[in-house]
DNA sequence: ACCTAACACACAGCT
DNA sequence: GTCCAGACTG
DNA sequence: AGCTGTGTGTTACAGTCTGGA
């Protein structure tokens, strides 16, 4: 309605199914079954009515619908389109439907209006709560035991197959996630997407195993949602139900793991440790592996909980702050060595603002204004840049990397072979960040180009050819390669923790601020990247903020 | 990748 | 009336 | 008071319309 900058065709819909339907066609036919095969074939047969209605149908909530709820001004002839579809079994009109699919098409007010229209009396029912008149209802028509078209007073349609639609989103997609409004999102204006080129060939799926499992998958997490709050026996029952973790598949393991680390956790917080730990010890995850030893400590079992430390620090010793910290408690109290560490913590300054109400960085950020250019920019700036220097690596095209227009990544981009697929480019753009100083007009005109693009990096918004001219020239190479090899350490968790300030003061050079209001303190990943930017002599500070009250 | 992830902040229990 | 959640739209 | 663990709310298109409390 209010987009009349960019109206959008009357049958937008339309066009973006089969869009969908094409690539799902063409890509995965040998994968399909045979209902599927048959929509497919069926559907551009379809009238131009039928088709619409179909597709308006599809997005809607549920399967079951009332026809006079199904009036579209682009659709002229509904009820002909209706037929259409039943005649070749996409939708039955009037089926033999069970009441509880019945009982949500109306309300409560126009419920009163039908029984009236049946002969039944309606006395006393007004008052009733929605709840209360379903009951009464399933009764009454349950005794009627009346058709559907005398009890609905109008057809009513039912969507058959309404498992189709999901499968077919799926292929198209990759995820459970996105669906058709990334269409009409782009279309719109409101997303736009780096214009990569798709690769065709390389399936997502390879197997129908593969994409039952996916489906599968995401039914189990809408349950979870409910069984979460259940009692822990529910938990620990839903738990045994879930599928084994497939060696192939890293993305649905992934998510495998995530709902089972959600029991786990869940069952830990009502107070069943051991079979809290059950689930734990299964799962790789760190978050997992960081509660097995907390639930160990917990049982009273140091000893293991402290070896368990032992062997994720053997494991990578790197920047694992949980397990030496933890581990060094529990050795204490154990009585036991315990390899000692330099890392120290980093020095907070005590800063005292008056209080404005607004929130603390903010406040920060102009009381730094003082000693220079002072932005609030958080993870934006630093990322900001990565994104704009790897731009070409992370769009390039690579087996599999991009199977449909609304990606925000490459599929692959945080599995491991994502370096070893473009490693020629990374290389050469590696190189680059040495002269990445000289790159200002180059990178101001990338973000002039892209802008909005979306993608994981780049916060268009949050730049612009000032900062980063500024930052440019303000940051030494050598940082920026400290940075971003950082960053490409670990894609997934070093994106994040940055600090929440940067300072250009006036006599040159910059400075990292982080700002904390009072009663907060640094976080686990602000606190890696700030022993970080003391060993690679970046400048940085963490300021802690008491309010001054007038 | 709103079925998440990042952040600040609130509060409890500990020393 | 009034507020809220959620379905639906482009 | 300071430390730690844990939980919570906010923020992601913008807008209309409906039903129910
Ligand atoms: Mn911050
Ligand atoms: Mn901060």
């Amino acid at each position: 309605m209010s987009q009349a900058s960019t109206p959008l065709p009357p049958d937008y819909y339309l066009r973006n199914f089969h869009a969908l339907l094409e690539q799902v066609q063409r890509q995965y036919e040998d994968l399909l079954l045979p209902e599927e095969r048959r929509l497919c074939e069926l559907f551009p047969s379809l009238c131009k009515d039928a088709r619409m209605l179909y597709v308006r149908l599809l997005t809607r909530k549920g399967d079951v619908f009332r026809s006079s709820r199904l009036r579209y001004a682009e659709i002229r002839q509904g009820k002909k389109a209706a037929q259409e579809l039943a005649e070749k079994e996409l939708i039955a009109i009037d089926p033999a439907l069970q009441l509880e699919k019945l009982l949500p098409l109306w309300s409560r007010q126009e419920w009163l209006t039908r029984l009236g229209a049946l002969g039944q009396p309606t006395r006393g029912l007004a008052s009733l709560k929605r709840a209360e008149l379903d009951l009464v209802l399933t009764e009454r028509l349950g005794e009627l035991a009346a058709s559907v078209p005398t009890i609905a007073g109008e057809p009513v349609y039912q969507l058959l197959n309404p498992d189709i639609f999901p499968v077919f989103k799926l292929l198209f997609f990759g995820n459970p996630y996105q669906d058709m409004t990334e269409f009409v999102l782009r279309d719109l204006g409101l997303y736009r997407f780096e214009s990569y080129r798709l690769d065709r060939d390389t399936r997502l799926f390879r197997s129908r195993e593969q994409i039952d499992a996916h489906l599968a998958c995401h039914t189990l997490a809408e349950q979870l949602e409910v069984v979460l709050l259940e009692d822990a026996a529910t938990i620990l029952t839903f738990a045994r139900t879930l599928p084994a973790q497939p060696a192939d598949d890293p993305i649905l393991s992934r998510r495998l793991q995530r709902m089972h680390y959600a029991l786990a956790r869940q069952l830990e917080r009502l107070g069943h440790l051991a079979e809290a730990l059950n689930l734990y010890r299964d799962l790789s995850l760190p978050d997992a592996q960081e509660r097995q030893v907390r639930v160990l400590a917990k049982l009273g079992r140091e000893q293991e909980a402290l070896a368990l430390c032992r062997e994720r620090l053997a494991e990578r010793e790197d920047t694992q702050h949980f397990p030496w910290r933890f581990g060094q408690r529990l050795a204490r109290g154990l009585a036991c060595d315990w390899p000692h560490r330099s890392a120290g913590k980093p020095k907070v300054e005590q800063l005292e603002l008056a209080y404005t109400g607004e929130a603390v960085e903010h406040v920060a950020a102009e009381h730094f204004a003082a000693l220079g250019d002072c932005h609030y920019v958080e993870n934006t700036l630093l990322n900001g840049l990565f994104g704009l220097h790897y731009w070409p690596a992370i769009f390039a095209p690579a087996p599999g990397a991009f199977s449909h227009p609304f990606q925000h990544a490459p599929h692959d981009l945080h599995q491991d072979e994502f370096t070893a697929l473009r490693a020629d480019l990374l290389e050469e753009q590696h190189a680059a960040v040495a002269r990445i100083n000289e790159k200002t007009t180059d990178y101001q005109a990338l973000w002039r180009d892209r802008f909005g693009c979306l993608n994981p990096f780049v916060y268009w918004q949050a730049l612009n050819e000032t900062l980063i001219a500024t930052a440019l020239e303000r940051i030494p190479a050598a940082h920026w390669q400290a940075i971003f090899r950082r960053f490409w350490q670990d894609l997934k968790n070093n994106c994040s923790g940055l600090p929440d300030l940067i300072l250009f003061p006036h006599e040159g050079g910059y400075e990292l601020i982080e700002v904390k209001g009072p009663g907060d303190r640094l976080q686990l990943n602000q606190k890696a990247w700030m022993e970080y930017f003391a060993a690679h002599g970046i400048p940085h500070r963490v300021v802690q903020v008491s309010w001054r009250h007038d």
